[in-house]
DNA sequence: GGCGGAAATGTTAGTGGCTAACATTGAGTC
DNA sequence: GACTCAATGTTAGCCACTAACATTTCCGCC
């Protein structure tokens, strides 16, 4: 278990996150991390493929899209995006949503890894999409209400990681009703 | 009029964007955009603070501060945001439909210049964020609001600038209904 | 215990975006 | 024609990232 490349990849994590809060993401180069890790900065891009990869991950997609498939077809397409994304979140909870929160602070400050992060999402548009036009919605409104309820998502987490509450599904459930039953 | 300044940036985005046309965005170097327009890297960037800038600038924002504010204070905030896009983008009416579409495609195409594209509207979500707190709705309220607006927005134009249609407008109006009037 | 082979890492070299400090040219002014 | 200030050039460098090739380190197998 553990074998040694898992174990760098590991090193060069912590050392980044370490660097990040010693002198900001922009201050600290690939080369820098990898130094610390004890390694070079080749090694560093072989196990990330970017330096903002480091912080900016999303492996909720599938579950995300069976979400909203099992979302009643009668609704409307934001509706169902937004239940479905609700449900995901409130199914996987984070391991650890202290750590998500000191990632996402660290994404909210940099403008360059919110630019990030959005482009990190785009797998995930796709998976709404098609989610949403499985259940009969156009393709192009599909399109446009993926692109809806991930711009509150997004906006709604790095807002929620400069806060210090700690109920991350609570900011979700907030941000999405903005959109579901929106009130005056 | 049209100083010397003026005449170098015109021949520099002209010189891109045939270069974009016949080698891709990712396949023209900043240098080569320079010398096609008979001048030095250096000069680019003094006209130009990025490569991407070439092709996503914003010069739209206090129009549509304005047109949000004029909405009736008692709508949702998602609708105000809504309908302030869409005057906003109605009355101005691009000079050149199809020159917005040709820059549009080419960063529809290209994932670097869409994160950019992104990027490029965090002045125009302050700008909605604020127009709609002035109105009432709670600040992260507002927040979320025009993160969704310009999630759909987005998405709307690079939709469009794929197609055929010239009709800019109509494809806003269409993106802005699936927020607003949500049919099943 | 040593050995072979693959995985992990290192070396070297380069491209492209972008910046800074300083020198030079150009165009209009008196 | 000298003065001046804007526009451009020169040089040098940092950083993210990539490719081709050499080297080490681990790990199972005999």
């Amino acid at each position: 278990m553990g074998g040694r490349a898992e174990r760098t990849r590991e090193r060069l994590l912590t050392a980044a996150l370490e660097l990040f809060a010693e002198r900001g993401y922009d201050g600290t180069s690939a080369g820098e991390i990898a130094a610390r890790a004890g390694v070079t900065e080749m090694t560093f891009f072989r196990h990330f493929p970017s330096k903002a990869s480091l912080l900016v991950d999303d492996p909720y997609d599938p579950l995300i899209g069976a979400a909203i498939r099992q979302q009643p077809a009668k609704l409307d397409p934001i509706s169902r995006a937004a239940k479905g994304v609700r449900t995901a979140w409130q199914e996987l909870l984070p391991p650890s949503v202290e750590e998500v929160r000191v990632r996402l602070r660290i994404v909210a400050r940099t403008p360059a890894l919110r630019a990030a992060m959005i482009s990190g999402t785009a797998a995930t548009e796709a998976v709404i999409t098609d989610a949403l036009a499985s259940g009969g919605t156009s393709h192009r409104d599909a399109r446009i209400a993926a692109g809806a309820v991930l711009g509150a998502l997004n906006t709604a987490l790095l807002d929620w990681s400069l806060t210090d509450s700690d109920d991350l599904s609570q900011a979700i459930d907030a941000a999405l009703d903005v959109l579901e039953n929106r009130h005056g």
